[in-house]
DNA sequence: GCAAAAGTGTTCGCTGTACACCCATGG
DNA sequence: CCATGGGTGTACAGCGAACACTTTTGC
């Protein structure tokens, strides 16, 4: 009877020590665009450990919902958003990635329109937007899954119009391709940039001008919704590969 | 009884930490080509739960390394070898994916040439390749982690010369548009495909030909190793559009 | 009228595509 | 000598890149 339970006990340890259980954790890096260039939420941690440090959105997973499903939860609690573009990134599991106890974070990518933000919300979050390529350090890992953010960005926003998450309701073709130079650290022509943009039918031209940053003004246009969710199916060439 | 005291544990570190601990796996979908189609590496499993159905290879994350860790080790000993293509696709996290208790698996997608597959290690394994199209049921969310390979690999293998990793380490171009045909559903012309391949300069014409397919004979290539470690840092366009 | 930014027109070269054609050889 | 698959030649269309040019309007 004795040997029964060691044995039962033994097998219960191997369980839970030697094919070790883990804490499971999502991170957002959450990426918006403010008219001059791609901008970084992160927040400052108002706990221990390392209170006070920069970190990316996270959280952890509960027991009753996947990773995909943690990660909604946060970005809405935090931007009081739904349906933001969000997308699985890469997961992190180094054994001592998290210096208190052993945690794997999914890593997701959101696209959020900084203008629909409420400043209220993340303010609660000591939330701040800052330049892609001018923040303060990061915690654990997190450096890292910027990385891999950027880069891939990059990579899809050259086949798809994924940039256009990033754009206000109404904005300018010209102010999208400032939003391209950013993201590519490079210019664009802008008679070949518009031309490539419109020629995807993705752009609905509205009937005023922004006349804020040049005298002739330029039309305004909005997403077309419709198009734009059909075009997600197909892979467009997207970045124009011009340069000057 | 066993699942009583761990339902029993799980209790207690609930109590003692809100978040709850779960499993960490690693699956592998495994592309192999053996010269006529795309086919994929699959086990049967010799164990409870589930004894005799067929799933992918897989094997649960260690205390002392990462999945990616985790997901070579267990490649290396199905396969006996190192230095395969391995890249991380998706982490399947939903709550109840795993019918016995929370696993979430990082899914990885690996190309290995089939030759090089030793005959015996696989066996022990119960491994078969099948058919990319026309494989027996598989269990938990499998199935979606296959889907999900295929629709990357179609994806890259577009902009990079990926599926390189699938021939043997001599083969002739024809061989290779094969695959491609395979991979894409879809035929393409001959003198476009061959022109394409051979203008990244990614092969090496060897002095031998390949008689068994036609009267005059294919000249092999092989993989220049150099020129392409190098261009995996470049995205090419790769996939001819061409179609018949 | 001039400066400055938006947007159009136009040219040119490259590349993808289609398809005709030549090549080598086993039967 | 012909059928078969490998491979080359070539012509055309379309697109991207470059850049000149026109438009609009505030000052």
């Amino acid at each position: 009877m004795q040997r029964g339970i060691c044995f039962l006990l033994d097998a219960v340890m191997k369980k839970y020590s030697k094919q070790s259980r883990m804490l499971l954790a999502v991170d957002c890096i959450i990426f918006g665009f403010d008219g001059q260039e791609l901008k970084l939420l992160l927040i400052q941690r108002g706990f221990e450990p390392r209170k006070g440090e920069w970190s990316l959105v996270g959280g952890f997973v509960n027991a009753d919902e996947s990773a995909d499903t943690a990660a909604a939860r946060i970005l809405s609690k935090l931007s009081g958003l739904d349906g933001v573009y969000m997308e699985q990134l890469h997961t992190f599991s180094a054994p001592h990635r998290d210096t208190v106890e052993r945690t794997v974070s999914v890593a997701y990518t959101a696209l959020i329109d900084i203008q629909k933000l409420k400043q209220q919300l993340h303010e609660d979050f000591h939330a701040v937007w800052f330049p892609i390529n001018h923040h303060p350090a990061l915690i654990f890992d997190h450096q890292q899954m910027v990385d891999k953010a950027k880069e891939v960005l990059r990579y899809k926003a050259a086949l798809h119009p994924l940039l256009l998450e990033l754009m206000p309701a109404k904005f300018t073709i010209p102010q999208l391709q400032q939003l391209y130079e950013s993201v590519y650290h490079q210019t664009f022509d802008k008679g070949n940039f518009s031309r490539k943009i419109l020629s995807t039918k993705l752009l609905v031209k509205l009937t005023d001008k922004d006349k804020l940053s040049s005298k002739k003004g330029a039309y305004y246009y909005k997403v077309d919704r419709k198009r734009y969710e059909a075009s997600k199916q197909a892979a467009l060439h997207f970045m124009p590969g011009d340069s000057q």
